[in-house]
DNA sequence: TTGTAGTACCGCGCAATGCGTAGTACTGTG
DNA sequence: CACAGTACTACGCATTGCGCGGTACTACAA
């Protein structure tokens, strides 16, 4: 049901790491997200995340109008982005380990 | 630095695993899960926790006196614990795979 | 006696963050 | 024109882990 609480610090990764695979802009991250796996993602967490993440210095963006709809807001990874991405996604796989563990015994 | 929102929706999960493991009161859960590689969990975390699964019917309860020490208050598993944390921890792997999925291809 | 440390528990209020809902705006199709 | 799909934003709520402080009991030291 409540897959939601989950995602609660891991959404910043989950963005991250597909942001990494090359620019995007919100609409196509959250495509992307629930093509990923994490379906029940919704839109306005992902925007929200975009926004923090942007105003923490770890991304950039820019405005590219569309003729085939609304205009788009790419976000794009910079240093500071990248090397954030590196620790969260190594303390993830550390606690994503221990909490196997954990489970695992049962 | 701040593992703490990963725990987010999973300490339940944790907390359960500790206990199926034989019946344990507050204090030695919150050592239980340090052990275990949870460093930083907070003991007013695990004693929220506990009292939160204890009102979803979850956990029953019994108080056990010490004389090396204050009073002891045991949590035990029951039927709708045991369902819960089958439950729990299927989704939280499958999460995880998701996860790890999006996270390894950086 | 006073102090300190370890054990064991509880309550209060805060902060972070994902989500629901609603709203704006543009394009293309029936 | 109505409607769906795309794309983004704003507002406020609910959950939940944590910090801090407080209570209470035992044991041991100064």
């Amino acid at each position: 049901m409540d897959t939601s609480q989950l995602l609660k610090g891991v959404l910043d990764l989950a963005v991250l790491a597909v942001l990494d695979r090359g620019d995007g802009y919100g609409y196509e991250v959250v495509r992307g997200l629930r093509a990923a796996g994490l379906n029940e993602v919704g839109d306005a967490s992902v925007y929200g995340t975009l926004r923090r993440l942007y105003n923490a210095g770890l991304l950039t963006s820019y405005v590219v109008p569309s003729d085939e709809g609304p205009h788009r807001k790419y976000y794009s990874m910079n240093a500071p982005g990248k090397a954030r991405l590196r620790e969260t996604s190594e303390q993830w796989l550390a606690f994503a380990k221990t909490m196997e563990s954990l489970v695992k015994v049962a």
